[in-house]
DNA sequence: ACTGCCGGGACGTCCCGTTCGT
DNA sequence: ACGAACGGGACGTCCCGGCAGT
């Protein structure tokens, strides 16, 4: 067979990277290309306008998304809501800048609602606490407020990447860090639950795989 | 009375205004001597190049911090943990392009560590959290580690404009969002106290004044 | 056959024709392109900055010496020093701007040394007159001072083109002008021969080759 | 009495001395009113236009060479030469720039004729070389042409400042290196002379006052 | 599919000349 | 007389997007 990866694909990659690291605006589409290895010509090519690039990028998001729900056959509570975690957090990571660099990328528009990957995701894990709730998981003896808590848990799973990347200045995010932006999540939400729950939790936690594919972008190497 | 604002600060707010509106990258000169009235001619009089405008911008920043150092008596921990908190995110609100938009303004420059202001806040909310341990604040029925605890409740006040403008779309936040930082971080931070520490932080929060002038930049409406 | 020449090339031409007409410090980038017939992010895209012109056309110089050097094996004294005239003068009119604007070339730059190609020049000059003493042709009746009169044959030839041009408005020299500047010289030398060595150098200026290639750059003409 | 020198004045000479050093175009008004040590809005009300400067400047010379004029009493023939040799060095030395970057004061302009100064020179000299032949100083044993040497002679004198500038890195010319270049000249102008013209020369070099205050532009110390 | 070359346009910087106020 | 502030315009640089050639 062929080689593993396109052009196409290892340019997206490579923008992506570049994207993310130092912003849309001020990345050239001939330092993409240098990245590469080809010349800025073909980039253009493959893309034809440099808002192509995202347009592509942003399909990624879109498949990379639609898969996650493809393989999600629900179990327990506490290892979906694990899982949620780590995936979100890998999303994030990856395609950092398309939430960032919003204003860059499409100046003249006014956005007239919030990104979907946000809502969707805040949502989900609004779901996820519920559950938790209707599986009594959560505490009866201090008034536990779920919008409030919710709101609070998702942006450390929001955050974690921009938090990692400016407190330990990491470029990329690797499975170990992943994990870590879990842990720091759970922290805050163990104390809302009951003694049964945070054991379940905790259990989840140590079976989470660590290698959670989500981080890898679309693979480049031959 | 002498006039209200010189048109050096004027462009510094117009400035400061539009980078975290737009990024620092794609805001034009010619846009923010536009926004001022002034030509742009005059403006690099003012500030020779854009980059002047940053350091004038971290100038301000810094006199902020240290007025901020000056009115710091303390009193009850509490209040003081409430006061840090809104005046970290009158910060992270004023200032927001600085840390977004690092790599944009510094192209060349590889940093070695983490910026002062994050690195400062972050050490400032652990001691207060040391301080409400000792005055017996903490729940001991559970296991509460600060540690973990610390870097989740950074998290919430320093990403809290983050989380309100991309999600509500403001652009700028007023007094009321500010309190609801406040609120959103205190949610995630009573579980983990005692029956009185809750009731003494809930007290605090309702004694936060919430006109705190610490959004408002330097003055610039006649 | 291939093109003639290269794009590259008429820019480096051209550019050398309005430097040397105009000065470095007022010539347009936008003049240089309207003349070679492109746009100027053309022009960039072959010399990305200014000085990037000066570099290359101080590459030509090199080039230019390099070739006289190689080519360079000793005939008669007279008529290596004719040769040596010719070519200096037209090495003088081709990159005259290389020196008349060094300071708005390099202008922070302290220069330490004299440009090096006036000491070799001079230094070749002097060698030359060196072997015309050695070969008895210097009058012995007055006496001569090789030190002072190299100094003021020297200027003859530095300065020819800049007399010339500012005596008869010429902006480039021809073959006849370079003549016309090789006589000027010998006319202030002979007074210091014998008349045997006047002869020989006469008779050597009669045989130099008036359509001697030097002035000319690299071919521009289709 | 007041201050020796008007601040006019000062401006004109600190222009005198940048133009000079670096150029006419490079050289910023700011600049020259940094070196006087006023405001850049003074100096527009002393010379509205940069332009200005140059006709002020230009006044100088010719105020210079009708001053000269007056004092020109005749005396011997070798006197009179070599203090026109003097006189010349210091003028081109003084307003070097006005020759030099002609090209830049005056853009659109293409002149028509040669520069005054350089021609009344050029004439002048050859005035002094017939009174030179007229009183039998000049060698009948060699073919002397006069028209051709006068040319070289005078090549000497107008570039000994470009040549010592260059050759030697200086700024300024002080008195010493004005003899210098009449030394020089006479270098050249002796073989051609009787034994008896060669002594009344050496003579006149020797009685030629090296405090010729020629170089010295208009005084500006207090 | 890939490259070299090219045109158009925008931005940051710089600088001249002017004006207002003292 | 002098300085602070200001407006207009030009230049060097940069970068996106396109096209011919292979």
């Amino acid at each position: 067979m062929a080689r593993r990866s396109t052009t196409a694909d290892r340019i997206a990659e490579a923008a992506r990277r570049r994207f993310n690291a130092r912003g849309y605006a001020v990345t050239t589409l001939t330092e993409i290309a240098a990245e590469v290895g080809i010349s800025q010509g073909n980039l253009t090519y493959h893309y034809p306008t440099k808002r192509d690039l995202v347009t592509r990028i942003q399909q990624q998001v879109a498949e990379q998304i639609a898969e996650r729900r493809v393989a999600h056959h629900a179990g327990e509570v506490e290892d979906d809501y694990v899982r949620h975690l780590s995936l979100t957090i890998g999303l994030m990571a990856t395609y950092r800048f398309l939430l960032r660099d919003d204003a860059q990328i499409e100046p003249g528009l006014d956005h007239q609602r919030p990104h979907g990957v946000l809502v969707d995701g805040f949502a989900a894990l609004r779901r996820l606490l519920d559950r938790v709730e209707r599986a009594d998981l959560v505490r009866r003896d201090i008034e536990v407020d779920l919008e409030v808590l919710s709101r609070a848990l998702w942006m450390l799973t929001r955050y974690w990447v921009d938090h990692v990347s400016e407190m330990e200045l990491l470029d990329e995010l690797d499975a170990d860090d992943q994990l870590r932006g879990v842990a720091n999540h759970l922290a805050a939400l163990l104390p809302n639950l009951t003694a049964a729950g945070r054991r379940r939790f905790e259990a989840a936690l140590d079976r989470a795989t660590p290698t959670a594919a989500v981080v890898g972008a679309p693979d480049d190497t031959p």
